[in-house]
DNA sequence: CCACCAGATCGATAAATCCAATGGATTGTT
DNA sequence: AACAATCCATTGGATTTATCGATCTGGTGG
């Protein structure tokens, strides 16, 4: 068996890449210079090659050393990822836990299930970030935050998702609206309508398009929040898709807007959790999917 | 910082859950019980878990242990990985490494290639292992062989390959054969014919039928090897595709088939280097694979 | 009830880690 | 040309850590 490096050493080398100093590095990781050059010097005798090029201005990896470098950044977030994986299966859903979610969920779904949340996990620390998927997802795979709550289906890679809920989509339009009269309505129905949806990037906008298959999007007019969308549909602009969640969340009390479910089969977005694929935190992701999912199915509490 | 742990503990919890035995698994990593239980218990600490039931009949690894164990074993293999990556870096294609080499190759380039790999590389010790590529590329993922020699192109997930050089078909038949007789010969001309080829698993049959695009083997006969095969082309069973290489190695001398090149444009197949991608011998295997083709372009020694 | 085996504990010792101080080499400045 | 400033290597000694042998404890099965 060959002999292994140390964690730590391979923490020194990170370090004095970064910095391009002996001196430096050591400052950074809180040793003295001579305990940093003593420890790469027994890293470079492990490996049997010389990683760090010495000189006047400071020290400069070879080639070999930065194949190293590399290697020991993966080597690092491995170890430290498994620290993380044991705590989680030690103690679920304690700590704290970066929660990403997308902006036509959270200010409908957080009021109603963080009291509740923080009453079944005391122990968690929950810090939000409200993002679109795309960054939510770029956010995951940079390690920046822990899970997210998206709308699916969505194709991302790297991504693992879990289904929570369905959220139906309800029709909405002004109380002049032709549709509105209609005793069965399907989604499809508003293939023909100039559609009000929200802006670009919006995950919504593209699962409400594919709800009414052949459905085109009015291109001159987009909302860049549920808020703003309600406004602009009361202001007779058109009509267009609700989430069943952000109605019942209060989003149109008080419009005047005609409102209405689809006849069944109804259309609807499918609400997941998503985390990095081999994420330390997978399996807190889904305890926190599911506990949503209890939370939301348990009859709500009167305000 | 959170602390982290020594990867000496990680070698200990895994040697740990195979042995199920604090005794057997000191003995294992050739420690005593004691060094062992206090590292375990040090590990346990640092993760804040329990990871091991200790019973009377031994240890069992509790979940979270049996999380931990997994991402154990990866953060060791990347730091093995690392240290050969560091010494290959250091000192190219020397050591032990292992080379896989599909069966219609290697016994007419090996003889050729291998002295002057020895020159080239004199501290390199190839251990060779003939198989079909589908096998060999299951090694390669398994780490079992650091590189093979095989046909391209050939679909494999996590495989990366390198292009070394491009071996021609050749047509050979009976020198009675009809086609042995036209001015021009295309592999297309083929696709009447009856072929005879290698049995089923050998990348040569389906690069040879892929030449003749719509041409069809004969189900009835396979050889299972190339010398095999041009006895049975000799017996007059039908015509087939050889590559130079094997043409070039003498397979046909003193046969009497029928032997020649196709008009331009000529069909063949890419002959690579490939590896697991990630492989800490990535760069040595397309070093190596091109050693080789700078072998093959100098002028042969005459025997 | 008693061996027996497994793991925990203990005390001593060997080894590794770390630091402060120092040395040698190079670069930039006066 | 001498000097000051960096930078990394080295040294020696204090401290911490790892490891071992011996021993203790607590379940299991006979």
């Amino acid at each position: 068996m060959t002999q292994l490096p140390t964690l730590r050493q391979l923490q020194f080398i990170i370090a004095l890449a970064e910095h391009g100093s002996f001196s430096r590095a050591a400052e950074a990781v809180y040793v003295t210079q001579p305990t940093l050059s003593a420890a790469i010097k027994e890293l470079e005798t492990i490996l049997g090659t010389v990683l760090v090029e010495r000189g006047a201005r400071g020290a400069v990896l070879t080639p070999a050393g930065e194949v190293v470098l590399e290697r020991a950044q993966r080597v690092m977030t491995e170890a430290e990822d498994m620290v993380i994986a044991a705590q989680a299966a030690g103690e679920p859903l304690s700590g704290p836990f970066k929660l990403g979610v997308i902006p036509t969920i959270a200010p409908f779904l957080l009021p109603r299930v963080l009291p509740a949340l923080r009453t079944r996990f005391p122990d968690i620390e929950l810090f939000l970030r409200e993002d679109l998927t795309d960054r939510l997802f770029d956010a995951l795979r940079e390690r920046r935050i822990d899970a997210a709550l998206v709308a699916l289906p969505y194709d991302a890679p790297l991504i693992e998702t879990h289904a929570v809920w369905s959220d139906e989509f309800l029709f909405a339009g002004p109380p002049d609206h032709p549709l509105a009269a209609r005793e069965k309505l399907a989604p499809a129905d508003l293939a023909e309508e100039p559609l009000l949806l929200l802006e670009d990037g919006h995950c919504l906008r593209d699962h409400a398009l594919a709800a009414c298959s052949t459905g085109s999007a009015r291109s001159d007019f987009a909302a860049t929040s549920l808020h703003t969308l309600v406004h602009m549909v009361k202001s007779g602009l058109g009509a267009t898709l609700l989430p069943r969640m952000a109605v019942d969340a209060g989003l149109v009390d008080r419009m005047g807007l005609e409102v209405r479910a689809f006849t069944p089969p109804v259309a609807g977005r499918e609400i997941g959790v998503a985390w990095r694929k081999g994420s330390a935190r997978a399996e807190e992701a889904i305890q926190l999917g599911n506990a949503i999912r209890d939370i939301l199915e348990s009859p709500a509490v009167a305000a």
